[in-house]
DNA sequence: CTGAAAGCGCTTACAG
DNA sequence: CTGAAAGCGCTTACAG
């Protein structure tokens, strides 16, 4: 049967004396080394073979003062949207045979500061964080003290001085906005998220531009901001509803908040495309499942990873090179939730005391 | 500003040396021996501080043999159903300070071997593993050779000889089929998967299960398979919608086939949950976005993937412990989908060439 | 073309 | 309570 003993794995040293040579030729036919002839080569890599040789890599690792990990932190592997930039950060790495040291910080601060002080321990090179909320420079510096990279993605701190992928939310919360404008919408609320957020700032900050442009009143009483998880979408709804002078259109934060919301608003049977119009923000594939679709800015999450990676890679292989923050372009998708009324808040004040 | 020059990490060597303490001192306050007093522990502390030291958990790793590496490779990030496993293991893992290395197969047996053998000369305690079809015994062996533990995850395979956790398929199809049953469907058909799959044999084990206990003829024209995906839904409808005599309710191996399913049905202005019941399986969280919500076979994602770590866990601590299978038991959620219509098959051919 | 030796940063007996 | 020394598996000059 199997055999339980827990075997020492085979060294070099090993290999090399079943082989009959020196261990230094050992590590240069491993190198691939072309100044080994063919027939050592051959004998040392049958022995390697029949031996059951592993390459003992944190070995190496150590003499050399090099580290072929990298790190990746992210907030929650539920948000759909991570998913997808976990994708295009997989399949960038999978090409190059890079393997990554992974958590969670489920948006817990104390969990990221774990997860940066276990990965410097394991001397990662670089780190792709998505950072929690309250990071500060303290953070990266404790990276870049020991020498390794920091890549901040998906949600942008100008102040932290690192290497940035992110979304232009400004031009993402404009056009999301406008759209709902030109649907002859006037009151549009902008719903979720944490004010401390760059992310949150930067969609506000184009939502309030479009209103602007277009000759409307900014009433800070249709901001109303959350957390961003899709349980909170219904207590955003909740708190919409209350207003006296109730909105027409709801621009959600994110997706996953204008999913709760929509399914919030159908069960005070308010359908969400007729008697409100919704617009969110990620481009997560759920949004086109719902019924209504869900018109939304959409991101590019996995261009986002593979850029990541790419961010990652050039600052290991120049780290004087200057900091670089790469602002991806969204995109507007219109489905069905934003063709909603555009007549006066009467009619929806009535619906919603249907209950 | 940012001094780019990469500086060498502190070592212990300079931390002794700045506390006027041999390094073996030192390796005892980091391990909080008490033969250390007070006094000397506070100098060394403050040296550490002082110099920025980090642990070089590589270097301790190779002088004692052991390693706190654990490894993770799953099929493929997008799968929501393999995300929620992904948070199961990540909240065990976070609770220990553990970390992981990881990587997605993409469903690559190639990618598979590729990402076994580099996580193998990282030297990982273990691997939790979602195996992609083909896996053989050798590629457990391989780790299990390296003294490394393996975990099969979600996927079943009692011919790899290794620790697993899985759902109870054959329950679950069981559930699935004798729920439509008692919804008066007698033509019901079992739609995708991989016949070489555990999973998928055990799901049609059930399926049949359930239709002989209630007397009804397996008719093998009423199973298709086919891969997994969501966009593989669109394809088996077509060819469902192919057969001369039409079933009355779908049986797919997987929520994300069946969501598929139901977009294809609609197009064809086919309505799921009236005009053909639709089961699914894995209880994603769509299930219930989805208009009409879609009825399941709730395996426990998050269940698993603590579970996993256990069985890990476990497997490390006492190699010779004897082989451990945990089957979780899979729970029906009735939604919309599965009200459908329960006449004999004349009405749906009429609807279908509606188009 | 191949070997002997030093050293990466740590831990672990072993002395004292 | 603290220090000197050996060694984990590898790589890298340096000889020959």
């Amino acid at each position: 049967m199997i055999d339980h003993s827990k075997q020492e794995p085979v060294t070099q040293k090993q290999v090399a004396q079943d082989a009959g040579v020196s261990q230094s030729t050992v590590t240069l036919v491993l190198q691939g080394s072309s100044s080994i002839p063919g027939a050592t080569r051959e004998r040392v890599l049958s022995s390697m073979q029949k031996l059951g040789y592993v390459y003992n890599r944190g070995a190496a690792n150590l003499r050399t003062n090099d580290s072929s990990l990298m790190g990746l932190i992210i907030s929650d592997p539920i948000n759909p949207f991570y998913s997808e930039v976990l994708i295009g950060i997989q399949s960038e790495l999978t090409q190059s045979g890079a393997i990554v040291l992974f958590g969670s910080t489920f948006e817990s601060l104390a969990s990221q500061e774990q997860l940066i002080s276990s990965m410097l321990e394991h001397r990662v090179r670089g780190i792709m964080l998505f950072p929690v909320p309250g990071t500060t420079r303290e953070h990266i510096l404790k990276i870049e003290r020991l020498g390794a990279a920091a890549v901040l993605v998906s949600r942008s701190h100008p102040e932290l001085f690192c290497d940035q992928i992110t979304t232009d939310d400004v031009k993402g919360g404009q056009m999301a906005t406008e759209h709902l404008i030109l649907g002859g919408h006037r009151r549009i609320a902008f719903l979720g998220g944490l004010p401390e957020s760059q992310t949150w700032r930067g969609r506000k900050k184009g939502y309030e531009r479009a209103l602007r442009r277009a000759g409307l009143p900014v009433d800070p009483s249709l901001v109303i901001n959350g957390p961003y998880s899709r349980e909170d979408g219904t207590e955003l709804i909740r708190r919409v509803l209350e207003l006296q002078d109730l909105p027409t259109a709801l621009f959600f934060y994110n997706d996953d908040l204008a999913i709760g919301g929509m399914l919030a608003l159908k069960k005070k049977r308010l359908m969400p495309g007729r008697d409100l119009a919704i617009v969110g923000f990620d481009g997560i594939p759920e949004g086109e499942l719902f019924n209504p679709g869900l018109t939304t800015v959409k991101s590019s999450p996995q261009l986002m990873g593979t850029n990541a990676v790419r961010l990652l890679r050039m600052r290991i292989e120049d780290p004087g090179h200057k900091l670089q923050t790469i602002v991806l372009k969204p995109e507007l998708i219109v489905r069905e939730s934003s063709s909603g009324n555009k007549q006066l808040p009467g009619k929806i004040t009535g619906k919603s005391s249907v209950r």
